[in-house]
DNA sequence: TGCCAGGCCGGGT
DNA sequence: ACCCGGCATGGC
């Protein structure tokens, strides 16, 4: 697709989801639901400090202890709940570790992390591609917001259909779709602010008609 | 200073 | 099946 080879050297390779560890990854999916990731970074140096930042770690502590972490990140009685539902998801799955997961199918697994409380759409595909290295294709508000000015979809499409819309024209490659989403966010966090864009010095500004 | 941010769920039509 | 309010904090 013309936009990712733009965006792709324009911008450059960027490899990207902030996170060390497939945990880091999935806590981080969570936490940055309806959140600007400035605030999650403070949320995720309060869990590494307390050492609640790994699987065996988070569960040592109880849900007000929790909270207290991951307050920064708002909403933080209904995150501290996901982050424990994710635990025990996979607790069921006797899954030691997030890693452990990839035994499974890509779109078994997928379903599975859909059955989680708290778990949607883009977190579920969130930790497939970012945390797990399966095929998914991470559709998120900058997405959405991107693809809506240039006039391309509705605005209030469906998360699948838009899914849909880069699937079709996509091949179906981790490394593509890490890539492609990686430079999209940050496309939108430089020129595509949802008041005030720039559309004049985005590598995409090229595409807009006029 | 108000508005916004990388969703998701549940209850009401 | 759709629509809408609630959830919470820090940054600009």
């Amino acid at each position: 697709m013309d936009y990712y080879e733009t965006l792709s050297s324009a911008l450059g390779p960027s490899h990207w989801w902030p996170g060390e560890t497939p945990f880091e990854i999935a806590v981080g999916a969570i936490l940055v639901q309806n959140t600007n990731w400035k605030n999650v970074e403070k949320a995720i140096t309060n869990l590494k400090t307390n050492n609640a930042l790994t699987v065996q770690g988070m569960r040592n502590y109880s849900i007000n202890e929790l909270q207290d972490m991951i307050k920064p990140s708002g909403f933080f009685r209904i995150k501290s709940e996901r982050l424990l539902n994710f635990l025990n998801f996979l607790e069921e799955n006797s899954a030691e570790c997030v890693t452990d997961l990839c035994e499974f199918e890509t779109s078994q697994l997928r379903e599975m992390l859909l059955s989680v409380k708290g778990i949607g759409p883009e977190t579920a595909d969130s930790i497939l591609l970012y945390a797990l290295e399966k095929p998914s294709f991470v559709v998120d508000a900058y997405t959405r917001r991107i693809f809506n000015r240039h006039m391309l979809i509705h605005e209030d499409i469906d998360y699948h259909e838009l899914q849909s819309f880069f699937a079709d024209v996509l091949t179906e490659d981790v490394q593509l779709f890490n890539e492609f989403h990686a430079l999209l966010v940050k496309t939108a966090k430089e020129w595509c602010k949802k008041t005030n864009p720039n559309c004049e010095k985005c590598p995409l500004g090229k595409f807009l008609q006029s």
